[in-house]
RNA sequence: GGAGCGGUAGUUCAGUUGGUUAGAAUACGUGCCUGUCACGCACGGGGUCGCGGGUUCGAGUCCCGUCCGCUCCGCCA
């Protein structure tokens, strides 16, 4: 049969009573198979769908004993007429129907195979990696291919309305170490010499604006030989975006909306206006640049209401010019003193390194216990709790340490909280702009200003005045968006003169030489009508795991590598012969 | 580079204080079963307990080393 007509009339997903009586050809895998002896069911799958087989023993012995001999991932090809199941099934959509199959013939058999192809596969995550094609033939993972494949068109969509051009850069670049490392690829025609992949195409973007391509948009492969993690991968796609002639507004309007007009094509979502929260304020009230705004519990200051107390660790941190603070957890009062202890351990984990918390717990009686009971007074705790909003019932955890260990255990410990109250809707979206961020911040070590972002980013010009005075009082026009406390996407207003950024690179250290050997092509391209210009980069890995509901990137990465960068399917990276090394001029280690 | 957790049947896992022949579920095989859709019932096969070394009368279990996987820190302008 497979020859003699077409391979396939119909998907397995689309078949209804309406059609019930017509002859079809179905084409897919054997999903699952019941044998009740007079006759046998198989569910035919495809990336469509489930359509259930009908084999009965009475009408065609032969053909049932032949779907008998199935077995599970075979892929094969029936004909039959579409009828109406006595038992439906209301789980699947074509749960009314069933093919009464006629004839059907084995395409290919297949071994069996090392998990289930479920939505909840019993299969491990190394395992599904070594077999990725087939954890690929998984409902769920076609879905997230799917929707990956949507949110693109959604967005080639929106931008190419907005008259965004599409080029494309290439992968093939010099080295500019000056972030993370490259990738090298060894040249033939110039032995010795090397090519680096791109770690993002941002020179490249910034010289098609000097080219006059106003509006520039790329779905770009990047490359970085940094370590991994569940949401960092070696190579990844960033949506790269430029604009001539904007302010950061602009910039702000335009991706804004292609965000909600993703949202709304690929989920039917509507999304609110995005808030536009300053830096500092970002830092001040959730202690991290990106916060997850899908709860509140924001981190309230102390230092004023804990003056003038008996308790020297809080007089220690106040001479010092440190941070008290706490944050609400509402309706944990009742916590134990073994989920406190829990809560402390928490904060005093290594990358935390708080040196304790303190509760304050409003008792549902209206009572109130805390850990520092014997340096406060009654009146006192109750003003906090008071300027804290804490009601009966509410504990407020309070760290004291260095203002910027304070805000950020305050901030790790409220993601904590939001996790073990589970404060978090599911179904809930926070997207917003953190703006206004710094053009530099203190070094961990030395305190010295050092470059907070990449060097092409413009300083904010009303705070031009601080750029040798106060540097880290100067802002930056850099922005992120933040989805459910991810940066999605970064950018900026770059530099288009060549003074200021050959004084950029000099503040990082660059000699004349380095300048000019490394970034003379662009400093020269600045030189020849840069006009303003600025844009943006969306994770597109990131966004797509947050709009699939994933766990990591490798989630909605197709052919992913694991956490030690090597893709166990293909055994790469792998050994090569030593003919290829000396062609490139290369000898082996 | 560092820390934590894990590696036992095809797969997901359990395995107590070191002690008989290493179990369960599922998958698979065989048989029975005409309305299943997590089909059911009966029977059966299936193990380099990651690898190497050590302690011990005896190691899946304890110790050392090593490999692999995941998470986190460093790193990722």
């Amino acid at each position: 049969m497979a020859f003699t007509t077409h391979y396939r009339t119909h998907h397995c997903g689309e078949l209804h009573l309406g059609q019930q009586g017509e002859e079809v050809v179905l084409a897919g895998w054997v999903n699952k198979s019941r044998d009740l002896g007079g006759m046998t069911f198989v569910d035919l799958r495809d990336r469509y769908g489930i359509t259930q087989l009908v084999f009965n023993m009475e009408t065609n012995a032969a053909l049932c004993a032949g779907a008998r001999s199935l077995g599970r991932e075979f892929v094969i090809q029936v004909r039959g007429r579409v009828a109406e199941r006595s038992n439906k099934n209301p789980n699947i959509p074509t749960g009314d129907i069933e093919i009464l199959v006629q004839e059907l013939t084995i395409l290919n058999a297949s071994q069996l195979p090392p998990f289930t192809m479920d939505d909840e596969t019993d299969g491990g995550e190394d395992i599904r990696m070594k077999y990725r094609y087939l954890d690929l033939r998984r409902p769920l993972m076609q879905r997230r291919l799917m929707l990956r494949a949507q949110m693109l068109t959604a967005v080639r969509e929106y931008l190419d309305a907005q008259g965004f051009v599409e080029v494309e850069t290439p992968n093939l670049i010099k080295s500019t170490p000056e972030g993370a490392r490259d990738f090298l690829v060894p040249s033939r025609l110039q032995p010795g010499l090397f090519y680096a992949l791109p770690q993002s195409p941002q020179i490249l973007k910034q010289l098609l604006m000097v080219s006059g391509m106003d509006r520039y948009y790329q779905i770009a492969r990047c490359f970085r030989d940094e370590d991994l993690r569940g949401d960092r991968q070696p190579e990844f796609t960033q949506i790269d975006c430029e604009m001539s002639f904007v302010r950061q507004e602009d910039v702000w309007e335009m991706f804004e909306g292609m965000t909600k007009h993703v949202f709304k094509k690929t989920k039917g979502i509507t999304l609110p206006a995005f808030q536009r929260l300053p830096y500092l304020d970002a830092i001040k009230y959730y202690g991290t640049d990106k916060p997850d705004l899908r709860f509140d519990c924001k981190i309230i200051e102390l230092n004023a209401l804990v003056q003038g107390s008996t308790f020297g660790v809080f007089n220690t941190i106040l001479e010092n010019k440190g941070l008290i603070a706490c944050i609400n957890a509402k309706g944990c009062a009742t916590y134990s003193r073994k989920l406190i202890d829990e809560l402390t351990e928490f904060v005093k984990a290594p990358q935390r390194g708080a040196g304790g918390l303190i509760y304050i717990k409003c008792e549902a009686d209206g009572s109130i216990k805390s850990s520092i009971d014997k340096f406060f007074t009654a009146e006192q705790l109750r003003a906090i709790c008071e300027t804290c909003g804490a009601e009966n019932g509410d504990m407020l955890l309070i760290v004291a340490d260095k203002i910027s260990k304070t805000r950020k255990v305050l901030g790790d410990l409220r993601l904590e909280m939001a996790r073990r109250e589970q404060w978090i809707d599911k179904n809930a979206w926070s997207v917003f702009w953190v703006v206004d961020m710094p053009l530099f911040e203190p070094d961990e070590e030395t305190g010295e200003p050092v470059f907070a972002h990449h060097p092409f980013c413009a300083a904010h010009p009303d705070d031009l005045q601080y750029m040798d005075s106060e540097p880290l009082r100067v802002r930056a026009q850099s922005y992120d968006m933040v989805m459910n406390g991810n940066e999605i996407l970064s950018g900026s207003i770059r530099i288009h003169d060549r003074p200021f950024q050959e004084k950029i690179f000099s503040i990082l250290g660059f000699s004349e030489e380095e300048k000019e050997k490394r970034f003379g092509f662009m400093m020269n391209a600045f030189q020849y009508g840069a006009p303003p210009h600025g844009g943006c980069a969306f994770g597109f890995d990131r966004w797509v795991m947050l709009m699939a509901g994933g766990e990591t990137i490798r989630d909605v990465i197709p052919f992913p590598k694991n956490n030690n960068g090597r893709d166990t399917m293909m055994d790469a990276p792998g050994d090569v012969e030593d003919e290829q090394l000396k062609i490139v001029g290369i000898k082996k280690i």
